[in-house]
DNA sequence: GTGGCTGCAAAAAATTTGCATCTCC
DNA sequence: GGAGATGCAAATTTTTTGCAGCCAC
């Protein structure tokens, strides 16, 4: 069975000599029970009776993103939204609803195997990681549009 | 013989009612003329004689993305680059650089055909459009690498 | 001519920073 | 005990907005 993943990251900062604050397990405990990416402010509104200061907030996640732990997303709204990094979660992209603006994760889809060493061969340039994300009409927006004129 | 680029964005404003002023011309001609995606400060610096303010780069801006004439981008820095979309620009991807920060194009390689196809049967999602970034090292940064150690 | 833009200035929102105090190791 | 983090408040940066005057159509 897989170790806890907050124990798995706090082990990583542990590592780093990067010391196990409270507001520090809690952000990360926030990012990893949600389903989807969270913004800044979704973190800060979700500490509730720990008080943080959103500074704290800005600084952890900040710190986690310069380690690799989080991963930085942009779904084309006025804010960043972050997310626990490969290491830390299974591999995945995400489907954006453009109507309801509803995210969904997709594990099974990647690009297909060979396909950063072409571009590697063609350019020289050593890939190391990738961003895809997906924009569209999820099924239930779809279906309101048929039944909506 | 393609037609120029900023006169088709120029028609595509005109068809919709919107007035081709000075600053929202010169900002299409620099994103334009651009090989990389800009950012807000990149573009308004570039104005140089012409003398906009930039809350008009930003209305423009905004006014181009909400159309879809440009599509926002993030390199994992510490703001928005914007670059036009694919009616009128080829499609490609962006190779970015984690050293140096260089951001080059692959116009060559995109996601098979199918792949798109593949997610709306297993989710019922309709995908409209991606968002496809590669982060690692360029050339040029990974000789360097060799060389000085 | 006039409605939609612009420039300007001011406001709002987002993010960072300085510093005294606290706390994890 | 001490280095490093936090909280608080202030500063900075980024983006938006109100409004009078201007200009593309």
């Amino acid at each position: 069975m897989q170790r806890d993943v907050c124990t798995q990251v706090e082990e990583f900062l542990r590592e780093r000599h990067y010391k196990l604050t409270v507001p520090r397990r809690e952000v990360i405990r926030i990012l990893h029970e949600s389903h989807t990416p969270l913004s800044v402010q979704e973190v800060y509104q979700q500490l509730q009776d720990i008080k943080a200061d959103i500074a704290s907030v800005y600084r952890t996640i900040n710190l986690l993103c310069e380690l690799g732990v989080l991963t930085r997303l942009d779904f084309q709204e006025k804010l960043y939204r972050y997310e626990l990094s490969d290491p830390f979660t299974p591999h995945h992209h995400h489907l954006i609803c453009k109507k309801c603006g509803n995210i969904e994760n997709v594990f099974e889809q990647c690009l297909p195997a060979g396909f950063e060493e072409k571009i590697r061969q063609r350019s020289g340039f050593a890939i190391e990681s990738h961003i895809l994300e997906f924009y569209g009409v999820c099924e239930t927006c779809s279906e309101q549009a048929t039944s909506d004129p």
